[in-house]
DNA sequence: TTCTTATTATACCAATCGGTATATAATATG
DNA sequence: CATATTATATACCGATTGGTATAATAAGAA
């Protein structure tokens, strides 16, 4: 792993552990045993090291996501749905840190710094669970404009889940299963009951 | 409405905006048009002032959720659903800056002072909705221990639901009625299909 | 009036904040 | 070899951080 690399790895376990705003740019370089200039060399920025990292991390989560949700019928809701359920999970055990890191920023302040650093990932994410709904109108009946509500719903099912898995102290990688997606993806179509 | 209170209520507010770690106590001085001192007179630090704005705003929350769900019969799941859709959304209204500051703290880092410092409160609810879930073991079979997954479910569609109305720019006060609670309990229980 | 307690302001503290000017190694390219 | 580019360190910048020592003012109680 190259100097670069290191550095953004050691940013995300601090940014991860007490959030962005209260970890210095010092302490980011002394963890990864280079001095400021060479951040400031590599980054222009403390927003700068953040966009990369948020680029990084980001495009891998949503090329998972795109290749979820292609290559099916697209009446499939519940298929799309599964396989949706299934990136996230995968993508939040193997990059546990960045997953938590993303959702503590999705849900800061609207006139945070780093908050409207993260908006075009939150945003491409909804724009694609989104399409999901707007293709299954058919079979879901009469949509109105419900595909967000359903697309932020389906995402706060899923993101909740892994609170509280991750709360429970449990190994994540025990959840890497497709009973786990199904049980997600069930209770969000079908609710409690049943 | 006398100093104390001002400070807080400025104080919140710049909270809300960008978040507590980014105000700094000398701007919440300034914007509450009194000095440093002042404030560390009555809250004897930066801590102790957010202590005392979640001890205040959140013991009216947690006095508004007891009362949704207290004197029914204990069966009576979906009615106290509704009752503590009703409550959270309108303690949501009617401290929405209170609100929305309490779900940015809640996906806070772990290790973040401010986190820390609102785990009590979010403890108590967590408990108060599991109490409900585990009076319904009748109604919805074996839990098998899931109380505290249903009841993480249950509040994440709550606030998830109340964040994207605020982000539509929707006027808050429009969804203060029974039917948004029953759409949000119905869609909790029975899932988008029906 | 005098004493006590509750407020408030001036002025300061060391430490840290994000960021940079400058110089020097190291490496690649001609 | 010489030149250009990449990569790194020393030392510093002004501004702000949370927090405080000290003193003055205001107000209520004796």
């Amino acid at each position: 792993m190259d100097n670069k690399e290191n550095i953004l790895e050691c940013a995300l376990h601090l940014f991860f552990k007490r959030g962005y705003d209260t970890v210095g740019v010092q302490e980011i370089a002394e963890v990864s045993g280079i001095t400021k200039p060479t951040l400031y060399y590599y980054f222009k920025s403390k927003n700068g090291l953040l966009k990369s990292l948020i680029e990084k991390k980001g495009s891998i989560l949503l090329r998972d996501i795109k290749e979820a949700v292609s290559g099916m019928e697209v009446g499939d809701v519940q298929g799309k749905l599964l396989h949706l359920a299934r990136a996230y999970i995968d993508f939040g055990v193997k990059e546990e840190e960045f997953y938590f890191f993303m959702l503590s920023l999705m849900y800061s302040p609207r006139e945070n710094e780093a908050y409207l650093t993260i908006i075009p990932l939150i945003r491409e994410q909804y724009y694609l669970v989104t399409k999901v709904f707007e293709q299954a109108a058919g079979s879901l009946g009469n949509m109105n404009g419900r595909q967000e509500q359903f697309a932020a719903g389906f995402l706060g099912t899923l993101h909740c889940f892994m609170m509280v898995q991750s709360e429970k102290g449990i190994e994540m990688q025990t959840i890497r299963n497709d009973a786990t997606a199904y049980a997600i993806v069930h209770q969000f179509l079908h609710g409690i009951y049943s």
